[in-house]
DNA sequence: TTGACACAATTACAAATGTACTTAATACTC
DNA sequence: GAGTATTAAGTACATTTGTAATTGTGTCAA
């Protein structure tokens, strides 16, 4: 169990652009938000807030202004998200998911490519006993 | 977008169980979500309940209990889930998430094989234009 | 026919979530 | 230094979610 709370989507959504920008004040994220959707500043704030509070974000004073940076792993945090979904809508099994992916996203060729390099590296790196 | 409000994690539980049984009354479901976890039955009334107002399950009523079988098809409910987490933990972009996936959960050397497959199969069907 | 249960239906209610307004403090601009 | 913009901090508030108690009603067994 992760010794955080939750995230919820719209957190994640947030966490994901500090992520990105890997350390921001919130203008910034506010900024970064409003490309694809409508939100207010204060709105933006809140989830910083939240995220802060959460345990998710580091944050820092510069000034007058604060300036958010991720704390958990990016890595830690989609791990968690994943296996909590992967756990509710497929009882735990990560290869329905894989199945759901590959056959309802289309993928590219290119990508397919991709996928098959990333299988055959697995096969050389395998750690069964 | 999805013409039905969205399901909580916790509602996705209990849908998957409904899928599962593909028919099933109150207490089937209650039985069958106990297995795995403390839950109370009226509780899991509330559930079926919330699930059919958003449109996810039908009822039939046989004597004086209620019957609930998928409305939505899993397909449908799984892809509007995974392609919503896509977009907020990803962007938008689904191969990070088999990436995470294929290097995050230890897959057996059968499991492996079968995603080669898979894929195989996907370059047959390739409708890129 | 009377409990004891089963199930439906209704209601409850705190916590979490999404969203923002308000107020206060500062900084920046003429 | 008065007015304007920026940010922080606090507060608000309806909706959703998780969880269940309560109340009504029929069913079955003794």
């Amino acid at each position: 169990m992760p010794p955080r709370p939750g995230l919820s989507k719209s957190e994640l959504e947030v966490a994901r652009v500090v992520w990105m920008l890997k350390d921001a004040n919130v203008r910034a994220v506010y900024e970064a938000l409003s490309e694809t959707r409508d939100i207010d500043f204060t709105t933006v704030q809140t989830y910083l807030r939240r995220l802060e509070e959460k345990g998710y974000l580091n944050v820092r004073l510069d000034g007058r202004s604060r300036f958010y940076s991720p704390k958990v792993r990016p890595r830690t945090v989609i791990r968690e998200t994943v296996d909590d979904l992967v756990e509710r809508l497929f009882g735990g099994e990560a290869m329905p998911l894989m199945k759901h992916l590959v056959e309802e996203r289309s993928f590219s060729v290119e990508e397919i490519e991709q996928l098959r390099q990333l299988i055959n590296r697995l096969e050389g790196a395998d750690d069964e006993q």
